[in-house]
Formats: structure tokens, C-alpha cells, sequence
RNA sequence: GGGAGUUUAGCUCAGUUGGUAGAGUACCUGCCUUACAAGCAGAGGGUCAUAGGUUCGAGCCCUAUAACUCCCACCA
């Protein structure tokens, strides 16, 4: 029997153990039809936080739905413990820059770190139920993984996607390392917009220019006005001369220079930003790169080399009021880019780094997008407005440690790339030594390695070559080519998902997968996100563990809109105790008048139970619409709404019958237990989704056919109660009229209705009389008596025997 | 500047193809009813953001506007 009340840590700690004895989620290909999930491996980075467990929480109830309707699940489960994050992470931990730690050193706390945090990462989630096979678990940093990413970054070299060239790149100063215009973030800063004074040489004519960046004056290589502004046409083709830096640069005219801004004058520095870099193309003009890798001007620069770049700034200023040269200094609020790691302004470097070919495919990476399935489809705008305006080519290279290395060394005469072999992969150039005897161009005998490693996402994008084992001899390139589903929430639409695009394109010339679900984030207010360095989520996951359950988390999980942002919320919670407490009391109910029940075929059911199985029917038919089009949260919410209506309606009505088989007959009260035992093997079944703990104690107490409700397959109904269905409605909202009337006299319900005279259709004075046992006993009626034909249902008299109340 | 989303009860949100506005919660009133008081029954509470339009009929379709949120661009 089940117990009094439900224990939620004890049986969802007992379950945890028993689907994982049992191997109940483990992958075992055969005939059945697969559906593949490539889930997000978390960053590893610290600790979770409740927007993890949500955004995690829809696609892992998508890949239960589909189990429990015959698919064979591929769902694995990986930790992004590669990259910058990490490296952060230790940095961190150890009160140490990586460079003071030194190469080695550094990669065993990363690798130790990373296993540390993964661990508690997996016990959260294993926890919260998710359905994983664990065996199927990835790094993307393991000699695996390794091997993989190397073998895509030598197949994209190999079809020449990818190149290796000495170019400007986004150049973080404070993580010293080039990134990708996809881990930039904008961020709105206070800055001084100062007015400079400038003069030809030729005619020593005064002119002035607006700048935000004074500091690089010492990189000006040219100034610029529009061939259109006719206040500062003639200025053309002559030379400028720049106070303080006393240099002498060439006056030119572009049309990208907007005439009403500032002051129509632009200054050209390499590089200062974006159209800095499109002029030196352009024009050819001079490089003069002032900062260090670490941002200070560099020593060369007189006056101000070694100061950092606001410091510098601050002094040119000064030095510039004091020649005289500044004409006026506004106070401006303007957006700079930022590094979205740390948050530092970036800034522009040449050097020598791989590029994946971004600019020549996009119509490719815009075709591929409009084959997948967007849910919600407006992501799919996400996508496309990325891929146009996206600038640059895709830098894979980054200049720190912890990460995939290029398997690349280059020839120390002549600079040549040699690349390893696919079959000696994995390998570290800086351990292992080229096969090639000398270069292939110049003879040179000599090599040096590539130090660099790979950006974070050349190896996250090819999370579905990691999940098929690409290149392995067992593995599952014919099952998840494409995959089915992509999961993730939409900040990494621009990353993760147009990334696994572009490599899928260029490794196979398909899409990835069939459809990419966006999930929302989670609020810790009304616009304000929960991000760790602000320190606003109030709640830890496994607190409210302990405290709740984890079904009951995850019917707040369940509950939100597909790519809708959610308010973490204690009242949905709540909601969903109570749902959860309502589904333990209704399975104990129903379990009590089971005992003597054997499940025979039987047809012959009651009205009233017709009327439930009908509903059940039609409500099943909307739950699984909603769940084919990835929409949990509806799914559920439609379930609930059916699964109270059960409660307070159906399973009121028939309990009189099912306790009194003497008033009501054998049959009819075997329709009764029929009806509630099919109904809640569906419901749980159904429930099962999104409480896979509470969901398995019962079926384990009732049910028990298969080893484990998780392993059932839900098979919708044949019945045609559709009849049934419409009627029941009507009588049930008769004895809803008629409750109220008892509550409006402050009775309690089992009050008995002396007289009760009803105006119904002849339909439903037909389906009152064939249930008449169930209603008169729902309403304690002692007369009942139908006055006249009548389209509508009512009551026309109630008579209330307030004696007995 | 371009694009997307949102706007429905005090609060959180549903509302399938256009057909009499829904749920939970909160508040209020009752009820210990052979599963559940962590429960049950009921009441009040809405200019469906605003203004037009299409239609016999609009929360839903069309146009415009506003507010909030997000993405992208600009950022000299």
C-alpha cells in the first residue's frame, strides 16, 4: 500500500538508485526509431544556478515524451570544461594569473578543477531526474574529444575552410587572448567626447576633430572627411598635422564618414576600431600598433609609452589643454564593445592566427538555417539576423593554455604549417614532434610548434561528431546524421548553434539536426537576469531540493513558455506541491478500491465513466499537439487542467459507487475501478514526464508491468465517447449549480437536497437517468424530478433539507 | 537606426481554425465530506495596452501608436 504520506527525498533518492541499477535511460541501439538530443555541456565555471536546471528541464522532458512513445532516446550528456571559462575559473581559485603559474602546472589545475566542479555539476542533475545516459558523457577536453576537434580543424584546413593568415583580430588585454566577434558584448559606458584642434600643413588652416579615443593619437595614420561636406571638401588631398605627436598624415575622403557627426572629421588610427581596420584595407594605409598585448602604449611611443591605455589617455588630454589644441570636452554616454567574459574593453591586434571561412558561405549557413525547425519559430530571426550581419571571419586562435592545441608546427625558416596526421591524432605540438623529416617547401629541418589553442566553440560545435564518435570504428554516424533536436537557450544562438551549423556544413554539407528548441531564462526579477557575479539568485538548486522535491521543481521548470523568459517563482511552486499532493492522495484513493480488482476486457462502462474516459480522450489528443511542437509547458498545463477536473469531479461522483457495491451493483462498480485504474496508469503515464519520481513510486505499488514506468509506451484511446463527453459536461455543471446553492446556505454538501426539479434537454434528462444512482448520491438528492423539455440545462427548484445539514 | 517578443483579473499566466473572457494565486464567504484542511464548495474581481480597419461577429486577422524586454548595428 502506499504510504500515508508521500516522503519526496527518501523515494526520489530510492528511485535515483534503482534507475540507475537498472540501466533504465541507457542507449542501446536497435530497430526502434531514434531521437537524439545534442544537449548543451554545461560551462564549467562555478557554481549552477536555478537557470541551469530550466533551461536543461524542457528538453530533458521532451526526451521522456518521445521515450514514452516509442522512440529510442539517444540523450547524452556533456561538461564544456575547455577554454577560457575554466582557465577563469582557476585563475580565480589560485589568486594567480595563468603566466604566473606557468604552462604545465596550470593545465593539472584546470583538469582538476574542472573534474571537481563536473562531479557536483552531475550529482545536481542526476538529481533533478534527468534522464541521461550517463555512459554517453563527454568532455570537451579529453584525448577523445581532442582528437576529434583536431580532426575537424585538419578536414576544414584540408578543403580549405580554414587559414591560417596574419590579420587584425578582437584582442582581449585582460584575458590576453584574441576572440570571435560572437563573445563580444555591448555595454554602455561614461566617456568624454574631446574636440581637438588640428591644422594643415600646407595652409595652416585650423580644423577640428571629435574624438572619445585621444590615447591613439600616437597610431593616427590618416584623417578623413567626406567628399561631400562642403565645409571640409577643399581640406582633401592636403596633410594634417597633429599637435603633441608633432607627425604629419595624409588628408582623404571616404563616404562612410557621416557629416553630422561630431565634427565630420575623422581620425583613422590602426586600430581603433571597426572602420579603422576597413580603411587600412582599403587604402593601404601604414600600421602603427601602439599597445601591448597587455594594454599599455608601447615603450616606443615617447612621453607615453609603458602607461596603460586610461592612464595615457588622461595625459594626452592634459597635454593637449595645456598646448591649447582642445576646443571643448563633452560628457558622452556611449555602447563599446566588450569581451563578454570579462567584461574589459576589447581591442584590435594584428597577429598571426586561424581563420574558419565565415564570409564566403553565408548564403549556405542561411539555407541550412531555413531547413531546420526553429521552436519557437521567431528564434529562427535570431539566426538569420546573426549570419547577415556577422563581419568577420570566425578566429579559432587563442593564446592561452587550457584547450585543444592546433595539431600544427611551422617551419622555422620559411614559417610553413605542417599539419599532423589524422591517424596520430590526438597529439600536442608541444610535446610531440612532426613526422615529416624536413619542410616541404624549403627543405628546413627545423620546427616550432603552435602554441596557440583553440577558441572554446571550434570544439562545442562539433558536439554532434563527438556524439556519433566521429572517426571511431564503433560508432553512430548512420543514427545521428542529423541528430533530432538541438537544445539551448537563446544567448547562444549566435554561438553555439550557427558554429555547429557552419562545421556540419562543411564536414558533411548538411544540417545538424531537425529542430533546435530555445528555452527562456530565468529572471531573478521583473528584466533583471540572474547572472552569477551579481549574486542575485537568491535560491540554490539543491536547497530547494531539499526543500521542495525535485518534481516539484521541475513543474516550475515544466511550467514556462518555449523562448520566454521566467520569474523564478515560490508560488509556482507551490502550485506544483499541491499538484503533486493531490496526484499521491487521488493514486492512495484509488489504490484502496483496487484491492479486489483483477484487469479484465470489459466494455460495458457506465455513463459517467464514459463521460471521464472520453475527456481524458479528447485532453490526451491536445497534450501530445503540444508536445509534437516541443511546448512542455502547455502540455502540462493542459494535463493539469484535466487532472483536477478528474479529481473534483469524476472521482466525486464515483466514489459512492465504488464504496457501495450493495446500492450500486457489481458491474457498475467494476466500470468504476475500470475507469480509475486505466485512467491512472495514463495519467501517470502522462504526469510521468515531468514527475518522474512520484510518478514511478505509484506504478511501482499499483502497476508494475514493465521494469519501469519509464519504459511504458503511452497508446492513446479508441473509445467514441465524444457523446458522453458533451453531456457529462452539462450534468457536472448542474451539480456545480446545485453545490453552490448548498454553500450559499452555509451547509456543508452532504446535506441532503429534499427536491430537486431540473429543466434539461431530452438528451441530458436521458443521460441523468442513466447515471441516476451516481447523481443522486453525488448530491445526496432524495427526489429528483425533470419539469419540461428545455434546451438549456438549469435548475428550476432545489430544495435544501437544512435539518439534517 | 534595423529586427523580434511581450502587453488578458491585484499577482503569475492559459486562451488551438475568428463565435457568450479562463485557470492558479491572493482577498472574501462557507464546509472536518469513509483519498487529500497541504483539502472541498462558492462569490467578487476584466475598456483583453491604445486608436482605427476587415467581418454578421475580433483577445485572436490587418494598419498605426505606446510601454516593457531581448537581439543586432552605430559607436570617429
Amino acid at each position: 500500500m502506499l504510504d500515508k504520506k508521500y516522503n519526496a527525498t527518501e523515494k526520489e533518492e530510492k528511485w535515483l538508485s534503482y534507475w540507475q541499477n537498472e540501466n533504465v535511460y541507457k542507449f542501446v541501439p536497435d530497430n526502434r526509431k531514434i531521437f537524439s538530443i545534442d544537449t548543451p555541456p554545461p560551462t564549467v565555471n562555478g557554481k549552477i544556478h536555478i537557470g541551469h536546471i530550466f533551461s536543461y528541464s524542457q528538453a530533458e522532458m521532451m526526451a521522456r515524451y518521445k521515450r514514452l512513445r516509442g522512440f529510442n532516446v539517444f540523450y547524452p550528456f556533456g561538461f564544456d570544461d575547455n577554454g577560457l571559462p575554466s582557465e577563469r575559473l582557476v585563475e580565480k581559485e589560485q589568486g594567480k594569473k595563468a603566466s604566473e603559474i606557468g604552462r604545465e602546472e596550470f593545465s593539472r589545475l584546470c583538469y582538476e578543477t574542472t573534474d571537481k566542479y563536473e562531479a557536483e555539476f552531475k550529482e545536481l542533475f542526476s538529481r533533478m531526474g534527468v534522464s541521461t545516459d550517463w555512459n554517453l558523457k563527454y568532455k570537451t577536453v579529453s584525448p577523445s574529444t581532442i582528437k576529434i576537434s583536431q580532426t575537424s580543424f585538419l578536414d576544414l584546413v584540408k578543403k580549405g575552410h580554414c587559414y591560417h593568415k596574419e590579420a587584425p583580430a578582437l584582442w582581449c588585454n585582460e584575458c590576453l587572448t584574441s576572440i570571435a566577434q560572437a563573445e563580444l558584448e555591448t555595454k554602455t559606458i561614461k566617456t568624454t567626447f574631446n574636440y581637438v584642434n588640428f591644422e594643415t600643413v600646407e595652409t595652416k588652416e585650423k580644423f577640428t576633430i571629435a574624438t572619445t579615443r585621444p590615447e591613439l593619437l600616437p597610431a593616427i595614420v590618416s584623417v578623413f572627411v567626406n567628399p561631400n561636406d562642403e565645409k571640409h571638401k577643399h581640406l582633401i588631398g592636403k596633410t594634417a598635422h597633429i599637435p603633441i605627436i608633432d607627425v604629419n598624415v595624409p588628408i582623404m575622403a571616404d563616404e562612410k564618414v557621416a557629416i553630422d557627426k561630431g565634427t565630420g572629421v575623422v581620425m583613422c588610427c590602426t586600430f581603433g576600431d571597426q572602420t579603422d581596420i576597413e580603411w587600412w584595407k582599403k587604402y593601404n594605409l601604414p600600421l602603427k600598433s601602439i599597445f601591448t598585448s597587455d594594454g599599455k602604449i608601447i615603450s616606443s611611443v615617447k612621453n607615453y609609452g609603458g602607461m596603460k591605455i586610461k592612464e595615457a589617455r588622461k595625459k594626452i588630454i592634459e597635454d593637449l589643454q595645456e598646448g591649447g589644441y582642445i576646443v571643448k570636452i563633452e560628457e558622452l554616454e556611449h555602447e563599446v564593445q566588450t569581451h563578454e567574459r570579462c567584461g574589459k574593453e576589447v581591442e584590435y591586434a594584428v597577429m598571426n592566427q586561424w581563420f574558419i571561412d565565415i564570409m564566403n558561405h553565408k548564403e549556405d549557413f542561411l539555407r541550412i538555417g531555413n531547413e531546420i525547425k526553429w521552436h519557437p519559430e521567431h528564434m529562427h530571426s535570431r539566426y538569420n539576423d546573426w549570419v547577415k550581419n556577422v563581419l568577420w571571419d570566425w578566429c579559432i586562435s587563442r593564446q592561452r593554455y587550457f584547450g585543444v592545441p592546433f595539431p600544427v608546427w611551422y617551419c622555422k625558416d620559411c614559417g610553413e604549417p605542417i599539419f599532423a596526421d589524422v591517424k596520430d591524432l590526438p597529439v600536442n605540438p608541444l610535446v610531440d614532434k612532426p613526422k615529416v623529416a624536413k619542410c616541404p617547401k624549403c627543405g628546413g629541418k627545423e620546427f616550432r610548434p603552435e602554441t596557440d589553442v583553440m577558441d572554446t566553440w571550434a570544439t562545442s560545435s562539433v558536439t554532434p561528431l563527438i556524439n556519433m564518435k566521429h572517426g571511431e570504428k564503433d560508432n553512430y554516424e548512420n543514427i545521428l546524421k542529423p541528430m533530432t533536436l538541438r537544445a539551448n537557450a537563446s544567448e547562444i544562438i549566435r554561438t553555439w548553434d550557427f558554429y555547429t551549423i557552419v562545421k556540419s556544413f562543411y564536414h558533411f554539407g548538411m544540417k545538424p539536426w531537425e529542430n533546435v528548441m530555445i528555452s527562456g531564462f530565468v529572471m531573478a526579477g521583473k528584466g533583471e537576469k540572474i547572472s552569477k557575479s551579481k549574486g542575485n539568485s537568491k535560491v540554490e538548486p539543491i536547497d530547494l531540493v531539499k526543500q521542495y522535491s525535485a518534481d516539484i521543481i521541475r513543474y516550475w521548470a515544466g511550467s514556462g513558455r518555449l523562448g520566454t523568459d521566467i520569474v523564478f517563482s515560490e508560488e509556482t511552486l507551490d502550485r506544483g506541491r499541491k499538484l503533486i499532493n493531490k496526484i499521491w492522495n487521488v493514486a492512495k484513493f484509488i489504490e484502496m478500491h483496487l484491492q479486489d480488482y483483477t484487469d479484465k476486457d470489459f466494455d460495458d462502462f457506465e455513463f459517467v465513466d464514459k463521460w471521464i474516459l472520453g475527456k481524458f480522450q479528447e485532453m490526451e489528443a491536445g497534450f501530445i499537439k503540444y508536445l509534437d511542437e516541443f511546448e512542455v509547458g502547455l502540455a502540462l498545463n493542459h494535463l493539469e487542467k484535466f487532472f483536477w477536473n478528474f479529481c473534483d469531479n469524476y472521482i466525486e461522483i464515483v466514489k459512492h459507487r465504488l464504496y457501495r457495491p450493495e446500492e450500486f451493483g457489481e458491474k457498475p462498480r467494476y466500470s468504476g475501478q475500470k475507469t480509475v485504474y486505466t485512467l491512472l496508469y495514463k495519467l501517470l503515464q502522462d504526469f510521468s514526464i515531468f514527475f518522474p519520481f512520484i510518478t514511478e513510486e505509484i506504478y511501482q505499488e499499483i502497476y508494475h508491468k514493465e521494469k519501469s514506468i519509464h519504459l511504458t509506451e503511452i497508446k492513446e484511446f479508441n473509445f467514441n465517447f465524444k457523446d458522453e463527453a458533451k453531456l457529462g459536461d452539462l450534468m457536472v455543471d448542474i451539480i456545480s449549480t446545485a453545490r453552490g446553492e448548498k454553500t450559499a446556505n452555509n451547509v456543508s454538501l452532504k446535506t441532503p437536497i429534499k427536491n430537486l426539479e431540473l429543466a434539461v434537454s431530452k438528451e441530458l434528462e436521458d443521460a441523468i437517468k442513466k447515471s441516476i444512482k451516481d447523481f443522486k448520491a453525488t448530491l445526496f438528492i432524495e427526489n429528483l424530478s425533470f419539469q419540461e423539455n428545455s434546451l438549456l440545462g438549469e435548475i428550476k427548484k432545489i430544495e435544501l433539507d437544512l435539518e439534517n445539514a
